[in-house]
DNA sequence: TTATAAATGCAACTGAGTTGCATTTAATTT
DNA sequence: AAATTAAATGCAACTCAGTTGCATTTATAA
């Protein structure tokens, strides 16, 4: 259980978070960290190719959405299609304690906090240590 | 939103489910409801091609795993490792409410009923349909 | 027994994500 | 400012779970 720098992400500039999470600051980097910043829902490879700009090489991004998820500044929501998507900030399972919206119509995924807590009733001998929870439902655009 | 018949699977002959899901019996059939009633945690492809038989072909094993989750005699489980895993009964989504437990050191995956009710509060304009719930820990073999 | 729709076997394919390696670049040192 | 160097990039080739097209076989019902 790897410990991760807290850092408040919204607050720092793109320049002083990629200094602090000890990334180089490219262009592309400065680019997706913008853009993670104005995101209003999750982003996957494609959604980000497209904006970053079709140019823009798969491996060096995958390479960029892995580095930027080890550190914390980005975590990845599997909503079971089989496209992993990409959010600001550090994941459920690592301190940042949220749902995940996936609908069903539009297929976007939306990061929801102030879900009530849940009872983890699990059989005995079991040992449970954090909780993944994916609400589908339809979305407040469709 | 498929409705899916209504079986008591367990008290069922294998013979009996295959007919009233109006699949043919096939020899590979009939093992796997076998296997699948008898199996105490989920079961991915590989495991599954390991108990019937190396020789079984992928396709027609993919595709009985596929026509079995369309009547909700099994269904799949996405535990965050890109490998399905298959059990028996509905999706919790298609009525058979439960959790999903996925052990962090032998990566068994396990069905896990008795959850207490969780509140799905989600921002105004969205409607929540259904929740998943995938609960990461340690198994009691483990 | 025959007819037929469904199931099977095989090979080729798909698509998200990864990897090896040569080249380039951001950041540090002189 | 120039040289150094470790990390980032670009590209092509690869991996691997799962799917698909199609010819052949088989379960079931007429
Ligand atoms: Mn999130
Ligand atoms: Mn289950
Ligand atoms: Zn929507
Ligand atoms: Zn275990």
């Amino acid at each position: 259980m790897l410990e991760q720098t807290k850092v408040n992400i919204i607050d720092q500039s793109n320049e002083a978070l990629l200094d602090q999470m000890g990334l180089k600051k490219t262009k592309l980097r400065l680019e997706l960290v913008k853009h993670f910043k104005d995101a209003k829902h999750a982003q996957s490879y494609s959604d980000l190719k497209q904006i970053m700009g079709e140019g823009v090489d798969k491996s060096t991004l995958y390479r960029n959405l892995s580095a930027f998820e080890e550190v914390g500044l980005i975590h990845g929501i599997n909503d079971h299609s089989g496209i992993t998507k990409y959010a600001l900030g550090a994941s459920p399972s690592a301190g940042q304690e949220h749902a995940h919206f996936v609908c069903e119509s539009c297929e976007t995924v939306y990061c929801v906090k102030g879900m009530t807590e849940i009872q983890m009733k699990v059989p005995s001998g079991f040992k449970a240590k954090n909780i993944q929870t994916i609400i589908r439902g339809t979305c407040a655009n469709c």
